[in-house]
RNA sequence: GGUCGAGUAGCUCAGCUGGAUAGAGCAUCUGCCUUCUAAGCAGACGGUCACAGGUUCGAAUCCUGUCUCGAUCACCA
């Protein structure tokens, strides 16, 4: 739709110089997005600012100039201060072609002149497994990185995974005690969830001491300290920071163990990383950033030896960089990691960190310090913050283990995607294998567009009594739709190779047209925001149109040849936008249902 | 208390830089399966866009204030 925002711009600029000698580059042109007349409207009022004039007359001028000099415009009508002009058949037969030659028409190329952005997400924890929460990260950077490539970039998707600390310690700590040698294969559970148990073991055991402690007249805060599992844990701690073997070796066993599950709930989810980051090889960064920071006076070092930055003339607050015992914090380590990524990677043009909204001032602060600190690509660093996803009962915390498992919950959806295949007796004449991969698709197609249809910002109000829909605006219906789409397709055996030539039926018919040319303009407005949602209720729109307009009407059937090639044609071009638009979102679309 | 975000139909959500009558799905009701596939289509019902002011030709959208909810303001990550 640009190309012809553009030249109708130029054109109605053209009027205004020749007539009124004034240049206006601004116009409040819009698409109509109801059935109003016309495709486009000019709304005249803006510009009444700069002539005086009755906006009916006006508009009709402009109407009346428009139709004689300009090829797109067809005709007018005046409504208020409202000029709504129809476009040309032409024009639409024009991108039409275009569009059905070239195959990925709206998606930019990547190339060696590409820029790189570093998408972050996921970024687990490994003594937890994934949850819902989880599913959302990964959903929402996945995405986003897909758009992002659309857009013409190089991505590069990276995990920065939380892999040492005292929690940690926790989790090994209680295998050590408990876990009498059992391993995930012996206990046929998933790696993640095999150590991720043992971490709830700890915090229950600790709970246990604590109240013990209690009981025998600590005060819960003494007691919280003297716990001596806890000690035990922070000796492992230390003994982990000073590189001891078999601390280490244990480290090591459990990470992998942890690994492994987690790599199969990403491959169920089709995610893929290019590259991970540890902390426990990170953590130590961004010292000499500080250092630098404090002989550039940015940062001051409190009489303890602490180092801080004052932000109380932006609004916030003092922040603290480095303890009074010298050692980094999290936002230490994070000045640490951006830094280097920028210095290793020449081509880097901007990173996206997909992380919970809780973590806002975080990264505001983040942002703030690495821009006071002269970095020009400061500004190109984003914050992808959601909001959270929330149980009735309120937030989901791995330690209460009040959460909606990752694995449970895409089991459960495949299920219920089985169950209702099988009641519409839809797999007949499949292979199990098909079967299997049709159940996959489906399951994950509702659970993907469930979460991401919402605007990233709002937090996800999930019931796990009540199941994700499989029928209205979901997954399953564009997935149902595509598959429909290609069942006519191939009923037809129509070359669409063919350019269009001027159809016989009216354009304006329907607006699938209108939805069809405004794909590569979403997709731009998309990596401005950011925002899969829109890309979202954009496909489902589309898919809505589709049917409400092929439902009604028998393509194969049609009597007269030149509407029904027409119309195939049009639909091989939905086909192809649904097609890119579920790529963007991570969801696969079957050729048949 | 300061800062940030959210508040749109009974429920879950769209509504892009202000534009014409506020948009879907679910739920409830009415019709449609020998035609490409009913995970669908056509329709009914349902709204003081939290509230109050302001800006202007025009506000769900921008500004101010109030209320409700959430997050955050750690020598945690």
């Amino acid at each position: 739709m640009n190309k012809l925002y553009n030249k109708l711009s130029k054109e109605i600029s053209e009027y205004f110089n020749d007539k009124y000698d004034i240049s206006l580059t601004l116009f409040d042109f819009q698409l109509t997005r109801k059935e109003f007349d016309g495709d486009v409207t000019l709304v005249i009022f803006p510009i009444l600012k700069y002539i005086k004039a009755n906006p009916q007359i006006l508009s009709k001028e402009i109407g009346e100039y428009l139709i004689n000099s300009s090829s797109i415009i067809s005709s007018y009508n005046v409504i208020n201060g409202f000029l709504n002009l129809t476009i040309s058949d032409n024009f639409y037969v024009d991108i039409l072609n275009e569009i059905i030659h070239d195959h990925n028409y709206g998606l930019k190329k990547i190339d060696n002149n590409s820029k790189t952005i570093i998408v972050e997400f996921s970024s687990p924890n490994t003594n937890k497994p994934l949850h819902l929460g989880h599913i959302r990260n990964n959903l929402l950077g996945d995405s986003v990185s897909k758009i992002l490539e659309a857009n013409g970039n190089k991505v590069v998707k990276t995990q920065i995974i939380n892999d040492r600390g005292i929690h940690v310690c926790k989790s090994m700590l209680s295998w050590k005690l408990f876990g009498n040698g059992e391993t995930p294969e012996k206990a046929k559970i998933k790696g993640d969830k095999f150590v991720g148990n043992f971490y709830v073991l700890f915090e229950k055991k600790y709970k246990e001491e604590i109240n013990n402690l209690i009981h025998k007249g600590h005060s819960m805060e003494n007691a919280k300290n003297e716990s001596p599992i806890l000690i035990e844990a922070k000796k492992m701690l230390s003994k982990w920071e000073v590189g001891d073997k078999d601390v280490i070796s244990l480290w090591e066993k459990m990470n992998k163990w942890v690994y492994q599950g987690f790599d199969l709930t990403y491959k169920r989810l089709g995610i893929t990383f290019d590259s991970n980051y540890y902390e426990s090889v990170t953590y130590l960064l961004g010292k000499e950033i500080v250092k630098k920071g404090i002989n550039k006076n940015i940062f001051f070092r409190k009489k303890d030896g602490s180092v801080w930055i004052d932000l109380k003339p932006e609004g916030l607050d003092e922040k603290l960089l480095l303890r009074s015992d010298g050692t980094s914090v999290y936002i230490t380590q994070d000045l640490g990691t951006a830094v280097q990524r920028f210095d290793d990677n020449p081509s880097l043009k901007g990173m996206v960190y997909t992380v919970g909204n809780e973590q806002d001032y975080h990264f505001k602060v983040l942002f703030l310090i690495l821009k006071k600190l002269g970095f020009i690509w400061a500004d190109s660093l984003h914050h992808l913050s959601y909001g959270m996803v929330d149980l009735p009962d309120g937030k989901m915390k791995s330690r209460e283990g009040n959460v909606v498992d990752a694995d449970e919950l895409i089991d459960k959806m495949i299920n219920t995607a089985k169950e209702i295949s099988k009641k519409l007796g839809k797999i007949e004449g499949l292979s199990s294998l098909e079967r299997n991969n049709l159940y996959d698709t489906i399951g994950l197609g509702a659970l993907k567009y469930y979460i991401l249809k919402v605007d990233p910002k709002k937090r996800i109000l999930f019931d796990p009594e009540k199941s994700i829909d499989f029928s209205g605006n979901t997954g399953p219906f564009i997935q149902y739709t595509y598959a429909r789409i290609r069942s006519i397709i191939r009923n037809s055996s129509e070359n669409f190779d063919k350019p269009i030539t001027k159809p016989n039926f009216n354009f304006r018919e329907t607006n699938l047209i209108k939805h069809l040319l405004l794909f590569p303009e979403l997709i731009e407005q998309s990596s401005k925001l950011l925002s899969p949602s829109l890309i979202a209720n954009y496909l489902y729109e589309l898919v809505k149109f589709f049917n409400s307009f092929y439902q009604n009407v028998n393509i194969l059937a049609e009597k007269n040849e030149q509407t029904r090639k027409m119309r195939i044609m049009l639909t091989q071009i939905t086909a192809r936008n649904i097609k890119k638009s579920c790529r963007l979102l991570g969801i696969k679309v079957p050729e048949k249902m």
